[in-house]
DNA sequence: TTTAGTACCTTGTATTATTAGGTAGTGTGT
DNA sequence: ACACACTACCTAATAATACAAGGTACTAAA
């Protein structure tokens, strides 16, 4: 998979998972992991970078499987910032395969 | 638009123009502006990037607008890899957009 | 002569994903 | 008791690439 493709989409795939529903930043990998090859050394700088910015809040819960959960949950301007986010993303898709699809009969 | 979005695209929207007909850069430029917001300081360093790895070859024309244009021709090399990354891009966006759509591609 | 448009190019900066680690708790097998 | 795997958090250094902001030079029109 292309490395580069992956920038700033991962943050709109962690907003629209925790849109739906809080989960802690181990559980994202594995989510995210099922369809798109991801690293935990990505997920908890953006993760950091999100939450400094408010688009999270977070809490922690005891887990008896290993050390402590914490868990996000999306903020007002999370939800908005994933609104956003993925309107851009629907939009930047068209263009793009608009644009590597223009038919050429010559060929 | 979001910057990030972009990274590794424009290599795929430079070579599909490319794949149907010899350009020079700064009709790229202009092809490209129309879907995708970009600017010369992006793609010169980019076609020089590809034309390093033999993914292009090039030639002067004449110009009665201007200085002369600096043409595109893609390689073998180039077409193959226009083939993959398209490929790629196309099972990338089903990736995330089922991912954003919350269905895992594993089942 | 000046300006706008065409057409090429480069340097430095910002952003972000990755690699490759580290720390620590819990459960299983020997 | 001990080693190991798994869970779960984290960080530092590196690589890739788009951008802004410049520059050079040619042509045509005002």
């Amino acid at each position: 998979m292309n490395i580069q493709f992956k920038k700033g989409v991962l943050e709109l795939c962690v907003l629209s998972l925790l849109s739906r529903d809080d989960y802690y930043g181990y559980e994202l990998v594995k989510k995210i992991s099922n369809n798109v090859r991801i690293s935990e050394g990505t997920i908890y700088p953006l993760l950091r970078r999100l939450t400094k910015e408010n688009y999270f809040e977070t809490y922690l819960k005891e887990s008896t499987e290993g050390p402590p959960r914490k868990y996000y949950t999306l903020t007002k301007k999370g939800h908005e910032a994933k609104e956003e986010l993925s309107n851009e993303w629907y939009d930047f898709v068209s263009r793009v395969n608009s644009l590597i699809e223009e038919e050429d009969i010559s060929e």
